[in-house]
DNA sequence: TATTGTTATACTCTATAACTATA
DNA sequence: TATAGTTATAGAGTATAACAATA
């Protein structure tokens, strides 16, 4: 390497990943400001409304959180009324979180604010591009949250044929015309 | 859009950039680790080291962060002895940011070592996806910095002369076996 | 002994305002 | 009046340890 070579700030990969990353959460934090916990709460929803196994703990895991973040995330959202701590009749130490019909409203019409924002994020870049580094960011996350200890999707499972239950109620509701932008 | 259709928490792209961005602070982290401000130091003795106007603020522009963080950040490496705040003659104000020949030297090791932790995070992907990944974040990256109040690179200047001749001495130094891992 | 959930603590990063010295 | 740099403060986000209840 010589000191012609000399990296410039725009080569550097934890410089952009920043700038981008803090792009998204100004943008989506907008997006979701009246949820509570933001761009985390909505996140802490989607994977509640769409895991199958909605322990405290196995949420924490799918996002990448400490657990001891996930219980003042769920402290807000359960005062907001969007989610439930129900008791686990399999296991007394866990609590089993479920979206309430609330929650699940809520999570719809943000859904569509947050792909507005997303897609803001990523105006920058051809759309062609933009699926290609939805694809590649999904793919470095999804293998990076695999290596982590503890990790597991459990995309079926108990819940999610309530889950899927509430669902199609609102399904129907959005598509009446829930969709604020 | 249908309950079938649900999101799951893989494709929100925030849950996907929080998750690779925390896993390379991580990785950085360990990389830099011996350096003040940790990956945040690097980007400033990177910027400093390659952009022509080394005012805290524009450095503080280029990084995307406030110029009261710069103010912490600078002090650390100039306690370090890796950067000195020389007065502009131009401006009684500002203070001219130069990156001394130890933070010259410090830099080039410290670069090869972080390439090793993009390139760590950046494993779970084939080689040309890689530089795919990297183009397009850096197009992301770019467009937002340009499009941030304030922002200019000022690749070329008045300091740039003077960091190029420090360089070429430090160059050779770590070519001769300063690249320790 | 290990795990779930909670609480408390501390450390980092960030945002804002106020202050000085210069322009 | 506006800008460069500093300082202080507060708010998020995160990491760690400790604790009670349960497995």
């Amino acid at each position: 390497m010589t000191a012609e070579e000399a990296t410039h700030i725009e080569a550097d990969l934890g410089w952009a990943l920043g700038i981008v990353f803090r792009g998204y959460l100004k943008a989506a934090g907008k997006a979701v400001a009246d949820l509570p916990g933001g761009p985390r709460g909505f996140q802490v929803l989607t994977a509640a409304a769409t895991s199958g196994c909605g322990s405290q703990v196995s949420l924490a895991q799918q996002l990448g959180v400490d657990r001891t973040v996930m219980t003042y995330l769920l402290d807000d959202l359960v005062q907001a009324g969007l989610v439930e701590r129900k008791a686990d009749p399999a296991d007394r130490r866990a609590r089993h979180i479920v979206v309430t019909r609330a929650g699940q409203e809520l999570l719809a019409q943000l859904r569509e604010r947050l792909l507005a924002a997303e897609a803001y994020v990523l105006s920058a870049l051809a759309p062609a591009e933009r699926e290609t580094f939805r694809t590649l960011v999904q793919q470095l996350a999804s293998e990076a949250a695999i290596a982590s200890p503890g990790f597991s999707l459990c995309s079926e499972g108990v819940a999610a044929d309530v889950a899927v239950d509430v669902a199609a109620d609102v399904a129907a509701d959005v598509a009446a015309g829930g969709a604020g932008g």
